[in-house]
DNA sequence: TTGTACGCGTTATCAT
DNA sequence: ATGATAACGCGTACAA
């Protein structure tokens, strides 16, 4: 296929103004000051840039005016439905604010999150939200230093040096625990790792909590701790647990997420354990999944578009209001009790 | 507003000359031609350039060089594990091409589709790639034709105007159904809908033809309409289909998608059926999610990495190289039997 | 109301 | 090896 008269070198200003007859600041002010310019040679204007194709260059315009039209959120698993329900929250307040978010998946990986931040500060983008693989980087404050207004999401910062947006999960490991202490539950398993994850210690630890303040054994409350907050790694929690003698064997089990509380749930069945009789089973976040299973899942639920939103919102003050504080958010999470443990 | 120190607007090269006591050239070089700087020279404005926290302003690099380093995929649904798979696809070979990804979602509405469209020609990005609400909009090829590469994914279009990379829908649909004919199914459903979504339409062609080649009667291949691809409708299905009378109701649904099929299993393990005894079910996309199903789900399997990785190569190419030629590639889906089919 | 000129930060070319 | 300069496309003062 022929392109033409070689590559069509997309048409500028200057062309357009050429085209209409008129001069290059005219055409600007066609563009953003329409009511500067009379009505006819307005038309004329438009209309050349009709014919010519002419599209904004909007690095000539980021360039010129220092700042860009763009929000971006980087994502540690664009898999996750609990991180896409997050962007769609985000995405709702940048859509009002009259920004365009880009969505980066940095997939857990350390160096693609650096490489992202990056290209993003290079970018000039307006702000960037970030669920850090390690939220304690100081590569972040480095950023947030350096100009570029950013917001930690679902994850807390000791300090005060950013902002942040969170659940609190010790609560809500407290709140999973507490329901099935109240069904009467009095061996419980705790299933999800790996322990570096900031979550994961969180749940647990409201887990324990709510375990010793209802006067009951510590013993009682089994670990059984996986690799990876996945699907494929709940199904090797449940082997593990049907592999235990009748005595251990917990009665109910309280995951890290709900992936893998998706994947004990399949193992179960297959084992042909009833579902809660046998085994009820808590899960963490409310991913529409988790209603949806075949046993419907009890779950802790998250605000996640809540979450996106506050957190869009902050990045947005931090960017256009010069008073802007860094604060952390932290909202709370709500258990949501299904078939899984109600029976 | 005053900038004053408060704002620490970012250092520049010359800013970054000024200090290491060298002209504008030199740190250009040492940023792009390192080997044409003495190492004394080199190191001092390295130092320089760490001290003032310089970054490289992408929007003047790209206003000078004409190109960008960056990809985006405009997908359908960020919340579908399927188009998330794609674009785990298209990172890969982004990657290797030392591009950055981003992400866009239209939430299949038309009118954010066009706005991501517009804004990233405005940023003039290296290439888009998208699935698009509507595959035949002229849009698209005007949008080719003003010089962005653009290759439709996940969906074919008739004429050679642009790239296009997509699976045999109507061979997958075959697969189905011949599959259920061959485990001895006489009644079946298709559930799926709205028949405006062209993926539909050609899975439900492919079943149809797939029937009256084994010469089985129309009336007996059943179309159990739904208005969206997701587990709700699946669900909603699955009611309509257990209020049908015995001599009607189908031993065996071919689901256009994952999400449906899920959604029709959840139903049927709650009115009580043996899956497959009393109802098979196949599914479509093969997302991990269907395998972790609590009876695992038979599925047409697309190849998404390479749908994606191949769709970012043409891209690629149509970028780069003149005598690129728009292709139309299809690939082949693949049946996976498992429990929800095999018993 | 319309036109002119300059600068945003970077890079490549040319001269030193 | 290093320095000066023009150009990319746009927006905006300022001049006409």
């Amino acid at each position: 296929m022929t392109v033409g008269p070689g590559t069509p070198r997309s048409a500028s200003v200057k062309d357009v103004a050429a085209a209409a007859g008129v001069s290059l600041g005219t055409v600007s002010n066609v563009l953003n000051r329409p009511d500067r310019v009379s009505d006819a040679t307005r038309r004329r204007v438009e209309q050349a840039m009709a014919e010519l194709g002419f599209v904004r260059n909007e690095s000539a315009r980021q360039l010129r005016a220092g700042r860009s039209h763009t929000l971006a959120y980087v994502m540690l698993d664009a898999g996750n439905p609990f991180f896409t329900d997050v962007a769609a929250g985000i995405e709702l307040a940048a859509e009002a604010a009259g920004l365009a978010l880009f969505l980066c998946n940095s997939d857990s990986r350390i160096e693609r999150e650096a490489s992202y931040l990056t290209h993003l500060e290079q970018q000039r983008v307006q702000g960037i939200l970030v669920t850090p693989v390690d939220p304690d980087a100081a590569s972040l404050v480095a950023l947030a230093q350096r100009g570029t207004p950013v917001v930690v999401v679902d994850r807390v910062r000791r300090e005060q040096a950013l902002c942040s947006v969170a659940v609190d999960d010790v609560l809500g490991g407290r709140l999973a625990v507490e329901h099935l202490i109240d069904r009467g539950h009095r061996r419980v398993a705790f299933v999800g790792g790996p322990p570096t994850i900031g979550q994961v210690r969180d749940r647990l630890d409201g887990a324990r909590k709510a375990w010793a303040e209802a006067g009951l054994p510590g013993k009682d409350l089994l670990v059984v701790s996986s690799s990876a907050l996945t699907v494929a790694e709940g199904r090797s929690a449940g082997a593990r647990i049907a592999g235990l003698t009748a005595r251990r064997r917990p009665t109910a089990a309280f995951c890290a997420n709900d992936l893998v509380a998706l994947g004990l749930l399949q193992q179960a069945i297959r084992s042909g354990w009833r579902i809660p009789d046998d085994l009820a089973i808590v899960g963490y976040d409310d991913i529409d999944f988790a209603e949806a299973a075949a046993v419907p899942l009890t779950s802790v639920r998250q605000p996640r578009h809540e979450l996106g939103r506050m957190a869009a919102e902050l990045v947005l003050d931090e960017s256009g209001n010069p008073e802007h504080e860094h604060q952390q958010v932290v909202f709370q999470p709500e258990l949501v009790a299904r078939a899984s443990t109600l029976g």
